[in-house]
DNA sequence: CCACGAAGATAACATTTGTTAGTTAAAATT
DNA sequence: AATTTTAACTAACAAATGTTATCTTCGTGG
């Protein structure tokens, strides 16, 4: 009976969960069952079950743990000093680093949370809502003082965060320039969009 | 008995696909059962085998429905006049206007071309490969000719394509600005990040 | 008006799926 | 060393899924 490898600090759940972000990845949450899961970490498929309820509970965590990070940063940065464009900027280039370091968990949060059932499924669309309007707030507070061009700031975020998704593409692509300046050329590219000149 | 209903040079297969895509862009490609399928076309999930050979057989309908537009139109504006940021505009506001429109088709072959099986999956993939290289050498002239900043083309054209995918959150949005304005916004932020001055 | 083909319904199928129950082995604690 | 707790296994389940075979009904052209 070959036990579940785990490291000081990293719980069997621990390892389940990142092993499902990968298969959910990979094949999408309803196409990737638990067996495959079951496989992937070396064990049978009942045997998850000691570990977690249920195959939509490591949807939860994954996404309430992408979406919790976030959350999290944009208070900091809404709290903290900078101009509207330099907000932008870093909120940014955190989203740029969430999906270079965790593309898993990112992308998995990011495609499949509609896959959630109430009341975490409100609960998700809720924070999303709220945290797309406080981006759209910088953005509108840089407009007013004339740092970004007049544009619609909804737009705008939409804009941002889907080009930040496409960071996929630059995974799974075999020749890929480095993880730093793709970070700089997606900056350039979004943020020279929105500074008025 | 109650038969799908056909207006002229819509065939029964027809409409059974157009349902598939709204389908298959609201639940996912595997979490669309057949029997959902059918209830919205309103007959039983067997009788759909009389019009279609497969589920998959649906999916490859709407994959290269799409990407058959798409590379057209990359034929089309390759061959004919304009700078190349003139190019970049008319390839991004087709991009647009396609997911505006086209919305389900459009947003499913994006999302769901995964499961595809092959021969079609590599040949899609293929294709998506061939075009992103198209558009990548666009932004590579406009780059030579100093029109467009110095930046990876192959990352300008990743930006461009998933922000246009974000146009699905405009849809889902119950205050939309309108579509032109949309379209007007996107132009400008996307174009405005990549010309050169 | 009748016959034939197109398009529907019913029933059933083999798989696959998530999950539970019960049991055994290994580790941790005493 | 003995015992308790943790985590694995095997077996099985009910439900859902894509699909096929067979039969019935409808609409249209002769």
């Amino acid at each position: 009976m070959a036990r579940i490898k785990t490291e000081k600090n990293i719980s069997r759940k621990d390892v389940i969960v990142t092993k499902a972000a990968a298969l959910f990845r990979e094949k999408g949450f309803k196409a990737a069952s638990m067996r495959d899961l079951a496989e992937s970490v070396g064990v049978e498929a009942a045997s998850l079950y000691n570990h977690i309820k249920s195959k939509t509970e490591l949807l939860h965590e994954l996404c309430f743990g992408v979406a919790n990070r976030f959350m999290q940063k944009i208070d900091e940065i809404e709290a903290g000093p900078g101009t509207a464009i330099e907000k932008v900027e870093k909120l940014l280039r955190f989203h740029i680093n969430e999906m270079i370091e965790h593309y898993e968990e990112v992308y998995v949060s990011d495609r499949e949370w509609k896959h959630l059932s109430d009341p975490y499924l409100s609960n998700f669309q809720n924070q999303r809502r709220i945290y797309r309007k406080r981006f759209a707030a910088i953005i509108e507070n840089g407009i007013r003082n004339k740092e970004i061009k007049k544009i619609d700031a909804p737009t705008a975020v939409l804009i941002m965060l889907h080009a930040v998704s496409g960071i996929e593409s630059w995974h799974r692509s075999t020749q890929k320039i480095s993880a730093e300046s793709l970070e700089d050329n997606m900056i350039t590219i979004l943020v020279g969009g929105l500074v008025n000149r």
